[in-house]
DNA sequence: AACTCGGGGCA
DNA sequence: TGCCCAGAGTT
């Protein structure tokens, strides 16, 4: 359990993203679940906006699992070059179709174990499909929400999982997913990897790790 | 734990 | 023009 500095920290935490960015929410652009499930495959390591140019023209031509089971992953591969890594994101694509199509009778499932054995779904990308498709609660962790969660003293460094686990214990659970684009957003803009932008973060007196001072990097 | 995939975004 | 990824799988 967090202690009392960090829960409010945390807090203050809070109240400052929503000033900043008080309208965060997914900009992905879907009409089904399993458009939505393919977004989110084809978002690793590429801008939302990036990717709904792609899904907007692919579901044109494909629009259920049965579409995209039927294709090899290299025809699927030409429809979906932009948004990088579109060999692997294309041999995801085709195999998870298969599996939702034969095994889930060609729904999306909405359960945490069963998606996490698609090819290409992991943690975050099931965390992402839950809340947005499912309305479930989770707090979908990536590099960004990983790092501004160490640099800000509410996780101890021990993975993406346990970032996870603390972000969920001091935030609350009505806001998760939009903490989750509000942190995105600012790790993004201005809380970057390597440099931090210190000068231009409205966070400056509560972080911690503002200006290199103290606290993890 | 380190490596791979890849074109967009940004300095 | 070079560097870093809005991750997940493989070795």
């Amino acid at each position: 359990m967090a202690n009392k500095e960090t829960v409010k920290r945390a807090q203050m935490i809070m109240g400052k993203l929503s000033e900043l960015y008080p309208d965060a929410a997914t900009e992905l652009e879907f009409s089904t679940s399993f458009e939505l499930l393919i977004a989110v495959i084809l978002s690793a390591q590429c801008t939302d906006v990036q990717v709904n140019k792609i899904t907007k023209k692919l579901f044109k031509n494909y629009s259920t699992p049965g579409d995209f089971a039927g294709l090899t992953p290299e025809q699927l591969a030409l429809e979906i070059k932009g948004c990088g890594l579109f060999r692997n994101k294309s041999r995801f694509i085709v195999d998870t179709s298969k599996i939702i199509l034969e095994r889930y009778q060609g729904q999306v499932p909405d359960k945490r174990e069963d998606l996490e054995k698609l090819p290409g779904v992991g943690r975050k990308t099931a965390n992402v499909v839950l809340g947005v498709a499912f309305g479930q609660s989770t707090f979908p962790v990536d590099t960004h929400v990983h790092r501004l969660a160490q640099r800000w003293g509410l996780s101890n460094g021990k993975g993406p999982e346990q970032s996870e686990k603390d972000l969920c214990q001091v935030f609350p659970e009505a806001l998760w997913q939009r903490l989750h684009h509000q942190m995105i957003l600012h790790g993004r803009r201005i809380c970057l990897a390597r440099s931090p932008r210190c000068e231009l973060c409205g966070l400056i007196e509560v972080c911690p790790s503002a200006n290199n001072k103290g606290a993890p990097k």
